[in-house]
DNA sequence: TCAAAAGTGTTACGTGTACACCCATGA
DNA sequence: TCATGGGTGTACACGTAACACTTTTGA
């Protein structure tokens, strides 16, 4: 049983009169060619704070709840305005609480957490601040919890817990899509689930699950330059599941 | 695909200054005999309103964020005073933050939503006040989409909502075993699943399955005074899945 | 002609489902 | 002895995993 929120406390430190801030923030993953050039790793972008608590250290995207704009929207908006980028897949993962989250006795934030995945090609044409830098997922957490760089706030929990979703939602839905272009050849698609899943996989057997469940179609193109046979293009198939259980919508 | 929460909007009507409340508020399951005296149903407690908006219609029971209490800890104490509950399991279900949702222009609410099954003899000791009352769950969604109940703000949706997920999570994660006492016959155990998921499951095959996932023990004792071969009685076993998922605890 | 990756076919195995059958008790 | 639900055995369908084999390109 993972508890990263910390077993059901009741009561806390009686702090005097906390000040409540509700913040959107969101851990966006982006597949990328792996430190040491071999297969495709996972990516996130982190933001350095630059005022306490926590100053100096990295924290996930995010800012206070805005105005008019629903929490998605929100998530957005603030994504878009920190890291330029603009999240093909956009998820609710879970609402943050704690009492004595925020690092400040005198004020208590809840984080409405998102996660998101995006293309390769979409982060590379964003702009970034200074004080935005991009990190492997998988190192960033382990790198947390030895202890060595350490997040900012609660936000190596929320990682991890990010982390297990992509994990378990791969499995039984086709999420896997949104970090690759329109058109991708089959292989493209099974290195994304073996990036994300850590172990190889048949390449045949990939291949008739992924066509007899249906989330992709073949494009009838070839992809062309290559030193071997050239293999059919395939794009994403209409959702077609019928258990879903997502609440926001995506494009 | 399911939208409870209506498309991702940008930008809505522009409320001047709204006021931000942040509130926790529970979908508590129980089961219990059907209308009919037939198979056990879906119950659930709401709180009639008794301000406006929404004034006279039902609601979820819930309140805003209490200081000094976590948020899971926020729902088991108001769950505790305006129904007198107290959940074997409680988990979070959704964040809903439209910017309209709360029926004011002047006022903007977040609600943190958790879900929790009690068992049946829980919510019988429990003291209602005047405005509570427990109604079965699938009439009452159906009564809400149908215009004939409706019940107040988006309540309906994330009633909805809340049942696809317990539907859906019964399937995978032994969380029948929370409608039940401590000991309990296969069969009980079998009913709960068949109630949930509305339909007959093979008791043969229903037995096989669980036992061979060890979800349940057995205590050795029978039951007595049935007027047929006296069933084994069993309890749950501690949880040994490998991919919980979950990020409160249950006691 | 060779290497490399695309793509097909075949088989073994485990799991879920349907259903026949026996067991133990009270009436 | 019968009705009722508890509990076991077994055959079959189907999805998954392992792997041999053929195809098509560029070098």
């Amino acid at each position: 049983m993972t508890s990263p929120a910390g077993s059901q406390t009741t009561a806390r430190a009686p702090a005097p009169h906390q000040h409540l801030e509700l913040a959107v923030s969101t851990v966006v993953f982006s597949l990328r060619p792996g430190p040491a050039q071999d297969r495709p790793t996972l990516w996130l972008p982190l933001v350095r704070r630059i005022r306490d608590p926590f100053c100096g250290r990295w924290a996930l995207p995010g800012g206070p709840l805005e105005d008019h704009h629903d929490l998605a929207a929100s998530a957005r908006e603030t994504l878009k305005a920190t890291t330029g980028l603009e999240p093909r897949h956009l998820e609710q993962l879970y609402a943050f609480g704690d009492v004595d989250r925020s690092g400040q006795t005198d004020q208590r934030v809840v984080s409405i957490v998102y996660w998101a995945l995006v293309r390769p090609e979409e982060d590379a044409e964003a702009d970034h601040g200074d004080n935005v830098a991009w990190f492997p997922a998988d190192e960033t957490l382990r790198r947390h919890e030895d202890g060595t760089a350490p997040l900012a706030f609660d936000h190596g929990v929320i990682l991890r817990y990010a982390l297990q979703r992509l994990r378990a939602k791969i499995t039984y839905s086709p999420i896997a899509h949104a970090f690759l272009p329109e058109e991708f050849p089959l292989t493209r698609l099974r290195e994304v689930y073996e990036a994300i899943l850590g172990r190889d996989l048949d390449p045949s057997n990939f291949r008739r699950q992924v066509l007899a469940q249906g989330s992709v179609e073949s494009t009838g193109r070839r992809m062309t330059g290559t030193n071997h046979r050239p293999p059919l293009l395939y794009r994403s198939a209409p959702n077609r599941s019928r258990y879903t259980l997502t609440i926001e919508e995506n494009p």
